[in-house]
DNA sequence: GCCGTTTTCGGCCCGACTGTTTTCAGTCG
């Protein structure tokens, strides 16, 4: 079930499109789009709020106020009904065809009554186009092709894939002559949980050898627009590249704009127009004379707009502009504060690597604790039993003691724990006597995704209450792309983790990421603690922290709201749960 | 339609590329 928000924010974005599409003002439909992020960012339930209150969520004056309260009161807005009546819904969906916008869509659907992707795809090859206005032949082309773009999903990928390719691309870009800098920006920078392109963007004095490298790389199938500064192609697998080419004392602006967020670069922009400035990717100028006056790194950009430096994982106009201004921005956690893993797996149940490997490559990574968590008994499959398991136990006790003494700081400190399954009414696989000889428990669902609301609820807050349970697993259960999050009252569950001092894990997995951003945005509100883990079960897999961080750090955590950042002395005192 | 250290009206981010145009509109990010 959708969030109250999130119903508000689709319905604002379809009615400024709708204003789009029928040649409305665009400031206005500008407008409806920053109140839908606004509205579907508000920590707050907007169902529960009246005008009074809506007006206090920037970008939400009276008339969007009203239309939310008549929303939730009559299940409708009459505004967004009236354009509804004069636009199909199909017509706005026309807008999803790359290279088809509103200006177009309106057109195709004033002159010639289209309002689906199959019409108009009937109507070019009927040659129904020619005698319209804007539209020659390579329209034609660009929209059949966009058409089957769309229809080939065409998709965001996750994460690790576009970093992959991009970090691939930054170190053959870095190859060629006359780069003097290399780097990805875009959402890819900003670790967002899916990327729809890759940003790249090189520092040069000449862009054409760059940009002739860029398009004959192995993986490149198609080429989208190719100027002088700016090259878009698609991979062989749909993903689209862009590179930038800027001077090399254009780099800070430049990494600056295209790091986005759009959002947060409209905003960054206007702050610049109140000072009488003009920020664009090559640089902070002066709009009387024109002179520029910083370019050369983000520190500088941001500071003469009287910001600190943001951190780009904060970059989505969630009020990182307003805390920066006040001098408030968070001390974002970062890998290197992160002292251990506190779930993994090995082949002792579904992990592909012994333990003894599991805990070499742990050590390599410099952790001062690493907590072995394989599954209980209650994951039948995994033919878990008491004497496997406690015999993990004495095997992880030697490489404790092994371990423990290597290194310079007291080397590191292996624990033994178990990744509980919580049951369809929140019991976990073995009785109190038998888990508190654990080190600590993750406690996760894994099955029953469609009980009720209120029994999915429940269940984890049970979960929660259970003494020896000090880590929710995944605690949406999503997998990105394949199946939505559970539906529980998320709110009762945060609550219910801060009340007894159980941790949310912000699970690495690439294709997990759970708890995900905006999640963990509202845990922290309740005062909840969470653990970033990598869920490892291969050796590869203990390095996708990286991703895990990187949510946490969208999700404003600090290294203080992150129990693996503490020293073990500290960590232990929260596993006694008192 | 929203907003305000140029405040209650008049602004509203900026630039690249493409296609259909002879000077610019549309789309995208």
């Amino acid at each position: 079930m959708a969030r109250p928000n999130d119903e508000v924010a689709a319905l604002l974005q379809e009615y400024a499109d709708l204003i789009s599409i029928t040649g409305g003002d665009a400031f206005k439909a500008r407008v409806y789009e920053k109140a839908a992020r606004a509205i579907g960012g508000h920590h707050a339930d907007v169902s529960t709020l009246d005008v009074k209150g809506l007006k206090e969520i920037p970008n939400v004056g009276k008339s969007i106020a009203e239309k939310v309260v008549e929303y939730f009161s009559s299940g409708s807005v009459s505004a967004v009904e009236e354009l509804r009546a004069k636009i199909p819904a199909g017509v706005r969906q026309l807008t999803a065809i790359p290279t088809l916008g509103p200006k177009k869509a309106l057109v195709l659907y004033e002159e010639l009554g289209i309002s689906t992707t199959d019409e108009l795809a009937d109507a070019i090859h009927e040659e129904r186009l020619r005698d319209l206005k804007g539209f020659g032949p390579k329209t034609e082309e660009n929209i059949l092709h966009g058409i089957s773009l769309l229809q080939s999903s065409g998709d965001r990928v996750l994460i690790d894939v576009a970093m992959g390719l991009a970090e691939d691309i930054v170190a053959e870009m870095a190859q060629v002559t006359g780069c003097e800098r290399c780097s990805y920006a875009g959402s890819l920078r900003r670790v967002r949980e899916t990327i729809g392109d890759i940003d790249i963007l090189v520092a040069a004095r000449r862009a054409e050898p760059l940009m002739r490298a860029f398009t004959e790389l192995p993986y490149v199938s198609e080429v989208i627009a190719h100027g002088e500064k700016k090259t878009s192609v698609r991979t062989s697998k749909g993903l689209q590249v862009d590179l930038r080419v800027v001077p090399p004392d254009s780099w800070g602006a430049a990494m600056q704009y295209f790091t986005g967020s759009k959002a947060h670069n409209i905003r960054t922009r206007e702050l610049a127009v109140h000072q009488k400035l003009k920020l664009s990717e090559y640089g902070l100028f002066d709009t009387e004379s024109g002179k520029k006056i910083v370019s050369e790194t983000e520190e500088d950009v941001y500071a003469r707009l009287g910001l600190p430096w943001i951190p780009p994982t904060l970059r989505e106009d969630r009020g990182e502009i307003e805390a920066g201004l006040r001098g408030e921005l968070p001390d974002l956690v970062q890998e290197k504060d992160i002292r251990g893993d506190l779930h993994t797996h090995t082949d002792l149940t579904d992990g592909l690597a012994p333990l003894a490997e599991m805990v070499a490559a742990a050590a390599e990574r410099g952790y001062a604790y690493y907590a072995v968590t394989d599954h209980g008994p209650d994951m039948a499959m995994q033919r878990m039993t008491d004497e496997r398991i406690l015999a993990q136990r004495a095997r992880v006790r030697e490489l404790d003691g092994e371990y423990g003494k290597r290194g310079g700081r007291g080397g590191m400190r292996v624990l033994h724990g178990a990744e509980l399954n919580i049951g369809p009414d929140g019991d976990v696989d073995w009785p109190p006597e038998f888990l508190a000889g654990f080190d600590l428990c993750v406690a996760s669902v894994h099955s029953h995704f469609s009980q009720g609301r209120e029994a999915l609820t429940r269940r984890i807050v049970r979960a929660c209450e259970n003494p020896h349970v000090h880590i929710i697993g995944h605690p949406t259960t999503r997998i990105i792309g394949k199946r939505p999050g559970i539906d529980a009252d998320l709110d009762a569950v945060f609550a219910a983790c801060a009340r007894t001092g159980t941790a949310l894990e912000i699970n690495s997995h690439p294709d997990r990421l759970d708890l995900r951003d905006e999640d963990i945005l509202r845990a922290r509100r309740h005062g909840v603690r969470f653990a970033v883990d990598s869920d490892a079960h291969a050796v590869i897999h203990l390095a996708n922290l990286r991703y895990g961080v990187g949510t946490a750090q969208r999700g404003w955590l600090t290294g203080d709201d992150v129990i693996n950042t503490w020293p073990l002395t500290r960590l232990r005192r929260f596993l006694e749960k008192a």
